[in-house]
DNA sequence: AGGTTAATCGAACGAATGTTCGGCTGTCAA
DNA sequence: TTGACAGCCGAACATTCGTTCGATTAACCT
């Protein structure tokens, strides 16, 4: 062959380029970083990779990285042995947690919780509540209310009488809204910090 | 003007459009998905987005997101009555959930939280801990210990026979470390999904 | 040695890119 | 009402894009 397989280093330069810049360059410009004179050189490389699975092609013909683009060598991990089960089965196949939490970004909003009506339920004040903006919900979702002008968070219930929200907590009474229940969104993830 | 400002919006998909490819469509095609009819207007709308700071181009002329692109509009619970689309309005600040949860990447590690025996503390079967590795943690710390060749999600405490380890649930028992307690890392952060 | 194949070069090409500019329209303030 | 102006349209434009194809080079195989 030509050469030995340089696919990988190649690569490399291009993981950190994006790093950098949350973008991939032209092929001119992959061409000048990685010492290649021909733009065809750099396209057979781009088919390469592509095949590879590390870069694909959006549905209007840009070249964009996979998730395995950003695959980090195992060796870096560097994972004492019998670590509990990492989260990694559990991010699956999110590269970070923001795109774990939050698959809409323009649907999705971030309130801060105040109060501890939800606290049986894990919800704490002072964290932070991943909210999908809905009208609807399902039975026994925690969601977003507004009741009589305010904005309150608890669980989606209902019995003969109607709606009613449900606060997680020994103390609080269920709320039955007066006139009608309007629904600001639903509670689809949470954040805290210690 | 000729409209109410609808940058916020659009901002909204292209970051949608973000999250699924990690690439930027094309002036063209952005304006498809906006709905403009000319590619000027994408150019206009580009301009302002730029000046906003949520835009940048790369050194070879490329459109690419900066960091406040990623940004999520954090909103405080008790916002004042008024109308849901108003909502909006009441963003006190704006955090990257990534950085929020995660400053230190290099020595931090998710994990998986498997039973319920820190169920009081809000943390549930299923949860992901932030854990920043570390071999010393204060008192009052939730802490990733290693008891006997195992790992356990705990607080940490001591009393006149020394440390010894914490559930938050009623109908589990301290752990008293037999031989050595060995801290694996100090719990910072929480993650929950819906 | 001879043959095969992968990687690159170089040049040519049509298609697509983003910019620019003049004109239109609806909103807001005076 | 009038004027200013922001947002958008539509068309023209030079530039740049990625593809294609034949030729060249170097490693590997037999």
């Amino acid at each position: 062959m030509g050469n030995p397989n340089r696919d990988h280093e190649y690569l490399g330069k291009l993981q950190d380029y994006y790093t950098d810049y949350r973008s991939l360059p032209s092929y001119a410009v992959i061409g000048e970083m990685l010492g290649m004179a021909s733009k065809s050189a750099v396209s057979a490389l781009v088919k390469r990779l592509t095949l590879a699975g590390y870069l694909e092609t959006t549905p209007d013909r840009r070249l964009a990285p996979t998730k395995r683009f950003f695959e980090r060598d195992l060796a870096d991990f560097n994972v004492p042995a019998g670590l509990p089960a990492a989260a990694n089965d559990a991010m699956s196949e999110a590269l970070t947690v923001d795109e774990y939490l939050i698959p809409r970004p323009s649907s999705s909003v971030l309130i801060k919780v105040r109060g501890d009506s939800m606290v049986e339920a894990g919800i704490h004040d002072g964290d932070i509540a991943v909210v999908e903006k809905r009208h609807s919900a399902n039975l026994g979702e925690i969601v977003v209310a507004i009741v009589d002008g305010e904005y309150t968070l608890k669980e989606l219930a209902r019995d003969k009488q109607g709606y009613l929200l449900l606060p997680h907590n020994a103390g609080y009474e269920p709320i039955r809204p007066q006139e009608g229940l309007e629904i600001f969104g639903v509670m689809v993830g949470l954040i805290r910090k210690y």
